[in-house]
DNA sequence: TGGGAAACCGAACGCCGTTAGGTTTTAATC
DNA sequence: GATTAAAACCTAACGGCGTTCGGTTTCCCA
């Protein structure tokens, strides 16, 4: 049956289909057999459409990074900026973490990676942050999405614990963890954000408010 | 040439072999075939001694995990045990960066980080923290060190960033970056815990210490 | 001196990404 | 309306992968 009346492929269509294997049988769980399988076509058809399955990837990535909101900088408060950043950036990854191996090696050399690196940059450095410490924030912030959406604790701990239970005492309470993985993980990310911030403005205070001479605790 | 006079394999060289495979050509770079060759023996003959390649690389995370330090919560100072840990578990990833996505998929069963998320909590619960706080800030500590490991800035930014240079203005110097990667990664990282345990400290003189009646900055 | 275990091997299975070349349908041109 | 070029699918196949099966030889212990 070769060449259908109507297309039955179109690049849409395959990156939809290619997420929902990543989404539910993780990266390793998509092959392009397996893609082909689920669109009614064999693998070879494919490649009319896609170039090869790393570009594929790129393609989702692309799509995935798309969604990360970095608005937050137009009012001048960098605080706020970077906070939305964060949490926008954190949702999308949280929202496909499969893809997220992937994604972590090498993103800025994809546009939509490339566009939102540079708002950021310059959202800080309008704050008044000087060029080396934007990029260090914009680094240190990504290290913190990026970790929490690797290893998350949803996959730290296993179902069961009876193996470890006394052994580690201080880990006693793990099994508990398993339940309530999803709302410790957000907290957690919480936690990490507004501790960080809160320790970028007491730096932002002595160091770039009150000049060098400052005598905060940041010296 | 079966069962030579002398054994050629044993558990340790093939872990070292492997690790060194990662190492130079990435977690890809690794197959049974080429670890077989480069040991002298052909892929088979390995799973005498390993029974399948995951936990091969189950194996060498464990290696790694078990050079992370966790005694510096022994001395009673939270701020200095976390530290610590956070530089040592960085240290650790970095010198096989190949090997993090790996690692950091469901780390938490694996003997060595058990026992080191057992001491980083038993350490912060010494130090006054609530549990549910000591596993929060275990968790961000992670993400933090993981995700410094994963999409260090090393691998971010391209040799060749003429394509993009005009286009994102902000981004004019990043050709510098590439030169000075390690050395931005290891700043980032250093002002990320800096400003963490800086906004913790406030958290705890609020929370903590303060008790619930705290007018400070964290309510 | 015998026998079983240990340590390697060749061959093979069913996956994988990808390419080459074939067949049919559509769309455009004369 | 016929001819042609391109588009969209196909089968077959290549080399590589992790892994298993069933050898063959050597070692070690009884």
């Amino acid at each position: 049956m070769p060449r259908p009346s109507t297309p039955i492929l179109n690049g849409a269509r395959i990156r939809a289909a290619a997420l929902a294997i990543v989404d539910r049988d993780g990266l390793d769980g998509l092959s392009m057999r397996k893609l082909a399988a689920e669109l009614g076509v064999r693998a070879p058809s494919l490649y009319g459409h896609v170039a090869t399955k790393d570009e594929l990837l790129d393609a989702l990535a692309n799509d995935i990074m798309s969604q990360v909101d970095v608005t937050g900088f137009e009012a001048g408060d960098w605080r706020h900026g970077l906070v939305t950043w964060a949490r926008s950036y954190r949702a999308a990854l949280a929202a496909h973490p499969n893809i997220v191996p992937f994604l972590a090696y090498g993103p800025a050399r994809r546009e939509a990676s490339l566009r939102r690196a540079d708002a950021v940059h310059g959202g800080l450095v309008g704050a008044g942050w000087p060029p080396r410490y934007a990029t260090m924030i914009g680094a240190s912030t990504k290290y913190l999405v990026v970790g929490a959406a690797m290893s998350s604790f949803s996959g730290g701990f296993e179902d069961d614990v009876q193996v470890y239970v006394d052994r580690y005492p201080n880990l006693s309470q793990a099994h508990r963890l398993r339940q309530h993985a999803e709302e410790i993980d957000r907290d957690s990310f919480e936690l990490a954000v507004r501790a960080f911030v809160d320790g970028l403005t007491n730096l932002y205070d002595d160091v770039i408010v009150g000049g060098a001479n400052g005598a905060g605790r940041n010296t």
